[in-house]
This record gives structure tokens, sequence and C-alpha cells, in this order.
DNA sequence: CCTCCTTCTTGTGTAAGTGACAGTAACTGA
DNA sequence: TCAGTTACTGTCACTTACACAAGAAGGAGG
């Protein structure tokens, strides 16, 4: 089938990043002014093409993420999300896009003076409804990212990602409620999250004077897999009425 | 940061599967010899670089599964399973693999004559070992795609891809059991399955003489997501002791 | 026709988990 | 010490989960 005159088609690969942080109890998602041409002057997620022929895919990733952010590499959560490769995309020709969903402790600073002309945390749902137009197919990265992220709350350790080193757990309970964007009961919070054991582990009794009870500091514990899961309360649509359909 | 002058990397992308069957109660995954020169005459997922420029990944990976399966593409359950990228995977050159999970029916047949000098169905069990020698990181590709299978058994009907369009509850039971390498009882999956409403839909009564009493027919049902989930039971392994770690 | 065999199908009791609910504890500042 | 603020906890009703064994429906063979 293939001859030896054949040869596969080049494509080029970018890193897209899809960084979420906590501001103000919201869901944030970094968003970059782009100042090169395609979608010159629009919103989208940051990343960039690979920089040599022998840079690895997720060294990129963490080079765009300090590119863009101050962040040191430690404290920030990064996993590879998935690829879009699909052939118009890009009006410049065959560019795959290898998205990656990073998540770090609340960023007050909105970033700025970058390579990118301009960059900015923007709410979630704004990205989500669509209030802000993207460049590319960064929505659906984002969609797909954040999805992601409401998701793997449920199953693992991720949530004390976006908490810095020591946290409380009406903190933690401010990231579920935040990603997930439901109240949460506080006394069932607590149960949960001290039953699924090496999730977090308690530390010595400090405390940080907001006015009120000193709080119990935890940090992460070493499990990354919850058990058993917090799960999601499910939204109050998708109710489905099936009558006369048993046995 | 980048000159005019400076000119991204191109890579050369392929798509590899991981094809997934049921053999005599047995998880089989595909494997081709290689009749090219990296690692010529070793074992390897099928795959294969885009056709052009305008194929898109999707496409390419159904290209690549009917060519070495006989497989209309119907009845095939096929997803994204992510990016394998490392610089040094491949000797030829910066080459990026886009790996696809595939679940098929069971094939009786192993395939052959194609492209690939021959192809195989080989126990999952002994390509998670290692007992099989697999080319290019393809072995931790088959390790990531089975794992991600047996996790997506537990929240999605992705077992019904593995029957035919009509199945029983004994069959579908079965597959549960040959992915998650666990004997279930069979009371309880017969209450789950049904109590997942939309997984499966019964049939008219129909039957299969295999010297029993027959059975039940079903088909899968219009749900992708399974609620309640069926939680696969935990492996005896990972027991950890953590004593006087209350409060 | 009866019996045996094989396979499919179902119910119950108990243990654990889940969700809804309100009040107490610990500190700060006036 | 009193008011204000935040952190933390216990119970009860209800649902779900698991362990467990017997009956139903057909085929084969006497």
């Amino acid at each position: 089938m293939q001859h030896d005159a054949w040869s596969p088609p080049p494509v080029l690969l970018t890193v897209d990043l899809v960084i979420l942080t906590l501001r103000d109890g919201h869901l944030h998602v970094l968003l970059v002014e782009r100042g090169e041409d395609p979608f010159r002057g629009m919103s989208a997620l940051p990343g960039g093409f690979l920089n040599h022929d022998g840079e690895e895919i997720l060294d990129a990733a963490h080079r765009e993420l300090s590119e863009e952010t101050a962040l040191t590499s430690s404290w920030v959560h990064l996993e590879q999300l998935g690829v879009y490769g699909e052939a118009d995309r890009d009006p410049r020709g065959r560019v795959v896009s290898v998205a990656h969903l990073a998540i770090a402790p609340g960023l007050p600073e909105p970033v700025a003076g970058t390579d990118a002309s301009d960059a900015a945390w923007v709410p979630a749902h704004a990205v989500l409804s669509g209030k802000v137009e993207v460049a590319f197919d960064h929505r659906r990265i984002a969609t797909d990212g954040i999805e992601h992220a409401r998701t793997k709350l449920e199953f693992s350790s991720l949530a004390t990602a976006f908490c810095g080193a020591e946290f409380t757990i009406a903190e933690l309970q401010q990231v579920y409620e935040a990603v997930w964007g439901t109240a949460l009961d506080t006394r069932n919070f607590y149960r949960k999250v001290q039953a699924a054991k090496g999730f977090i582990v308690p530390l010595g009794t400090d405390r940080r004077s907001t006015g009120g009870r000193p709080a119990q500091l935890y940090r992460a514990g070493p499990k990354t897999v919850l058990f058993p899961p917090l799960i999601r309360p499910a939204p109050p649509a998708a109710e489905e009425n099936m009558r006369g359909e048993e046995e």
C-alpha cells in the first residue's frame, strides 16, 4: 500500500493549556490575547508550538505554563487532556494541539507583561456560556477541560491542587463548591473528606485567625484516588419520567 | 522570543490502536508483526501514519481499524486514548502517536492477510505482564488502554460494545468478569444492570438454546453513562493499616 | 412421561452509606 | 463579658450494597 516514494505528511504540534484557578470563590480560566495573526486580538488559551525537535510535550506544557504565569512548576497540577487535530481547525495548515489541564492555587495577580499581548483570568462560566469569544476550537477544549476537572474532583484528590500546601477543610469545600457550582452541606462534607483515608492529613492544630474559631490545617495526603468518592450532586435537570417501564 | 525566521519543528503523526475483544472468556489485544524496519519482526499495536495532510485523526483510526480487522465501523467502539510523543520513542525521528481504544464484539477469527505481516489476538495478561515483547512504547499504551477500559466499564455502557447487537445478561456479566478479572455475584449483577435505566433494554423474550433455560435477550440502551455505576470490587491488594489515625 | 441436567432468573435480611437537619466550641474585638 | 464570627460535630430516617440459595424453563435420555 505504501510506496518507497511515499512519505507521511508532517504536521505542526502545539501545546495548549487550560489553566484553572479559584479567585474570590469562583472558577477562572486563564486567557491570553493573541498577538500573532490568526485570530489576532482575540482571546485564546495560552499555548504554542514545540520549541525544537527534541522538546518533550510535557516539558513544552511546563514551559508555556511558566511563560504565562509566574508559577514554579511545583504546586501545579499538570496533566494531558487530549488531542485536538481537526484538519481545518487552524487556517495556517495542519496544526495538531495537545491540550493540557493545569490547576494552580489561587493567583490573585492577573498576570501580564509576557509574550502574549495580555493575559487575564476569565470566569469559567463566561467561557462556557459563550459570553467570551475564543479563537480556534478553544471553547471546546476549555469545556472539556473544565468538565474533566469536575469529574476528577469526584474520584481523585485533585481538589488539593487548588489549595496551597496547607489548607482548611472549609477552604477545600469552597473548591468543590466553586468548581461544581453547587452548594454542599458542611457537616456531610467534613464526614466524607475525613472518611476517605489518605486524602488529607491533619497538621499540628495550627490556626489562622480570620475572626472566628481557629481552623485545623491539613495538607494533601498520599492517596490520589478517593475512596469512597465524593459524588457530585446531580444538577436539577435531566428529570426523565419513565412510567410503565418495570421488570 | 520567536523571530520571523524561526519555524516550528514538524513532527510525524501516527495513529495506534488498542483493539480489545473477548475470546473464550478472556480479554485479548490485537497485535501485528511489524514488516517494516524499526522493530521489524516484533509485535506491535496496529497503526500507521496519516495518509495525507487532510486526513482526520479519527478517520485514520477507523481506516487502520478496518485495514487490520474485517470490521465494519459500525458495532465498534472507538475513542481517543491519549498522545504518546516522547522524543526518543521512535528511532526514525520525532513521531507522535495518537493512541485510540477500540472495542469490538468477539472476533473468533485471528485476522491475517493484511498489510502487516501477521496479526494475532494475544491475551491481555500476556501483554501486561511482559510475557510478550512489543515494539516502541506500545506496552505502556496497551496498559493504559486496558486500564481505561476497566475504569470506563464502571461508569459507562462500554461493556455492550464487547457484545453483539443482542446479548444476554449472563454474557454481559462475562464481559465484566473477563475485563476486570474478577468473579461477580450473579444476583447482584442482575439487579444492578437492571437498576441502571437506559443501560440495556429487553427484547421480545427471544431464546437461545444452550441446553438450559432460555435466556432473555437484550440490546444496548440509549444511555452511555451508567447511574448508578457498577463499582469494580477492590482487588485484594492495597491493604493499608493505619492505626491511631482517628479524628 | 418422567427424571435428570443445565442454564437462567429472582428475594430477603443485614450492614453500610447518604442526606437532611441545628447546636456547641473557640477565638476576636469592643 | 458580651456580641460577632468562623469551625466543628451528632443523630435519625432512608436508601443502597452485599452476602446468600432456591425455583423456573427448557433439553436429553431413559
